[in-house]
Formats: C-alpha cells, structure tokens, sequence
DNA sequence: TCTGGGGTCCTAGGACCC
DNA sequence: TCTGGGGTCCTAGGACCC
C-alpha cells in the first residue's frame, strides 16, 4: 500500500506558524513581484477568491473583505517542508518527495506474521498528529494500493475533513469505486484542461467513466501517460516509486520590477540568471551542453513580443563566466530595441555528469584555472554570503523583487527568530 | 504601474544511416 | 494495383505537475 502526505494550503499554512493570529482569518499568499495569488486558506476560498487572482484587480476586494496578504516567503517555505520530509522519513524506509508540499510513502512489510494488527489508517493519524504537534502544520493524507488511488484518496481525506478525520483509506473494491464515482474527471492527477474538455466531450464525466475506457481508445486518443494513470486508478500498480534523479534542465527566469527599454538593463538581470544557473549545476555536479536564453515583453504589452535562442557549446561547462559570455552574445543577437521588456531567462539542456565531459578535438581544453576560480567563488559565497562576489555584469544590487507583505525568515536567521517574553 | 516560476514526459515529423 | 524495411537522432509542440 502506498501513502500520499499534501500539506493543506502549504505557503498560507507555513506563514500562519509563527503568526497564529491569522487562523481562522482569510489569508493568501501572492507569487513572486506580488502578482497573483498562490496560496489560498479556505476562508479565503470560501470567499470565492480563485487561484491566480491577479493582486492589482482584487486588492480592493482583499481590504473590504479583511483578507490578510502575503508575499511569497520561500525561504521559509522550503525549510519547513524539509522538516516536514525529514519527519516522514522516520515513518517509512521508502519516501519519495514529489514536490515542495507533497510525498509518496510506501507501507509494504508493515502488516505481516509478527504484527497482524497493524492499522494503516492509525497509523498515517498518528503522522498527522505529529505534523502539528512538532511543527504547526496540518496536513491530508490518502492510503491506497497504488499512487494514483492513494494521491485520490487525499482529495477526499482533504473535502471531508470530519469525516475522515484528515485521513482516507481506500482498502475495499467498494471505496475505490465510491471516490471514483465522487471524482470528476478534471480533478484527476494528470487529467488537464485539454483532456477534461476532450473527455467531457466524449461523455466522460467522472474518475469511474475515465477507468472504464477501453485501452486503446485512451493510448490513441491521448498517450500512455494517460493509459499508465488509468489502470492505476483501476487498482493495477503501474505507476512506482521514482527516484529523485538530478535535473535534466535548469532554467531562471524573473519578471523585472519595472519594464526595460535598453539592452544594458536587460543584459545585467540576464546576468544574474546566468550565475544563478551556473551555481545550480555546480550544486548537482553536472554540466550542460546547451544554453538558451529568452526575452519578452509579456503577453499583456501593446505589440507583445518573445525572442529565444540556443547555443551548444563545444564542451560542456558550468562556469559562471563562460555561460554568462554566451548569454550575453545571444542577448544582442536577439535584442530589438523599441520594446518594453518585462522578463529575462537562460535555461540550459543536455546536463551531463561533471566528470564525464567529452572534450572537443577543435576546442580548447577546460580550463583548470576557471575550476578552481569556480570552487573559491563558491566557498566565499557560502560563507560570506551570495553578494559578496560577482561578475562585473551582474548588477551592483540585487535586483529587487516587489514583495511589500514578506514575512521574517524565523526558522533560518538569526536576527528573524522570535523573542519570546515570559512573565 | 500592476498578470509567477520551476519542472517532466510524450509524440510526430523530418533528417539521416545501412 | 504494386514504390523495402529496419533503424537513430533531433526538434518543436503539446500535454501535464506543483
């Protein structure tokens, strides 16, 4: 039997922690710029506030209706969900992370001749029950025979809270076809806008219509991602525990505070992605083969523009300068003036192991000087801070991110811990 | 003024090989 | 009537996730 664990509405959660004032009040949390909304609590669904609310268009609302903003906290956010996977951990020997706020665990051995009595859903309450004693947060928890019933199961275990007591089980034949009958087909993990609207189309209407489609039809019409999902949710283990592999693409993209004109502002924020990037591979010891950059001016601009382009490089890197010169020479291949841009990336490709580069007959060899320039940037970096050293491209400041609600970092700096008085 | 950011996987088609 | 058959690699586009 597998286990799935989704933190309720994480971002808004993990900001009521150290503010517990903001319980039972309606909060959301914005994405970065403080665009839109991310994170919603469900008094502020039950106002009707829907995900990506756009914050300029509802900010009046938001005052009326005493709704307390956020800006996006991720600092905090990712060092609690670290504690909430570290104390998974010591629940099962096989955990799989599958994103900031949601885990897969597996339970098999765990009912066996020595413990006949073991109770899976005791068991996950018992999880439960800890997530808030140790760290304040409250969490759903799904169990099933396989990752697709399990994940269903936490949907339900989420929309019946005193019923299910914030965990589901589904154990029975009957209980798997009851969700699926409950289940729109929407709602399904890995069913979309485009394939809901296809499905609808074709009469389709609930998780249980969805199992009950002949293969095929489901393999021609949409692909086997779709097919895997289906016998999945007919009770047949298809989909298994995937290991956290490194990444196949790093990308940095952010919107600019203010819109650009010129190719010197763009070139600086370019920069910046560039290093970040670069750092990124470095962490998981990898180099990429191919770069590619992007520009554009959003979708919202008068006469909306994007512009791309890709460069292989003829040995892989992750040096900071050499992905940074690459960048800036596709910057001004593909800059047009007379645009206001709004948003700058550098994503790279092909990531292959560190010590595995294949060298170029034609091209120089790597540079030993550069991995060691690399290594000590690094170390003065961790230890100094990210701004202490930088290429002569990155802009001078940080380029600021609009973030008027931003919480203290409470749980990893030191002058952001809370004081506490006792009397 | 203002609309996020970071990923994965699959498929079809075109180019190439013998 | 009838146009081989077996591959690989790459790319763009489209779907999905949080």
């Amino acid at each position: 039997m597998w286990f799935h664990v989704d933190i309720n509405n994480f971002y808004v959660s993990a900001e009521r922690v150290f503010q517990p004032k903001y319980n039972n009040r309606p909060v959301v949390v914005l994405s970065n710029n403080d665009g839109c909304a991310i994170s919603r609590s469900d008094e502020a669904k039950a106002l009707k506030i829907p995900m990506g609310a756009v914050y300029f268009q509802w900010e009046k609302f938001f005052q009326e209706n005493d709704v307390a903003v956020f800006s996006s906290n991720y600092i905090l956010y990712g060092d609690l969900s670290h504690r909430v996977m570290q104390i998974l951990e010591s629940f099962t020997p096989e955990l799989e992370i599958y994103s900031i706020d949601e885990a897969f665990g597996k339970l098999d051995g765990f009912s066996n001749k020595y413990d006949k009595d073991f109770e899976m859903k005791k068991y996950c309450l018992e999880i439960k029950r800890r997530m808030l004693k140790w760290l304040g947060l409250p969490v759903s928890i799904g169990i099933g025979p396989t990752k697709a019933l399990a994940k269903m199961a936490t949907r339900v275990a989420k929309k019946f809270p005193e019923e299910t007591k914030g965990v589901h089980l589904i154990n029975t034949e009957e209980l798997r076809i009851k969700a699926l009958r409950w289940l729109e087909v929407g709602d399904i993990w890995g069913i979309g806008r485009q394939y809901a609207k296809l499905l609808e189309k074709n009469n389709v209407r609930t998780a249980l219509d969805f199992t009950e489609l002949p293969d095929d039809w489901v393999s021609n019409k949409m692909s086997i991602v779709e097919l895997r999902l289906q016998h999945d949710l007919r009770g047949i283990r298809t989909l298994d525990f995937e290991k956290i592999q490194k990444r196949k693409n790093i990308g940095r993209s952010r919107s600019f505070d203010k819109a650009i004109l010129d190719l010197d502002g763009i070139s600086e924020r370019l920069a910046s992605c560039a290093v970040k990037v670069a750092n990124e591979l470095r962490k998981q010891e990898t180099v990429c083969k191919g770069v590619s950059i992007y520009i554009t001016t959003g979708n919202h601009a008068e006469n909306p523009i994007s512009r791309k382009f890709s460069f292989v490089l003829d040995v892989a890197s992750n040096c900071d300068i050499e992905l940074n010169k690459y960048c800036q020479m596709m910057l001004k291949i593909i800059y047009k003036p007379g645009y206001i841009y709004k948003k700058a990336g550098v994503n790279v490709y092909d990531l292959v192991p560190e010590n595995e580069v294949q060298l170029n007959l034609f091209a120089p060899a790597l540079d030993e000087k550069r991995k060691v320039l690399m290594k000590t940037m690094d170390n003065l970096k961790s230890r100094y801070g990210q701004n202490c050293v930088k290429l002569a491209r990155q802009p001078k400041e940080d380029f600021k991110m609009r973030r008027n609600f931003l919480s203290r970092e409470y749980t990893t700096k030191l002058s952001d811990i809370l004081k506490v008085t006792c009397f």
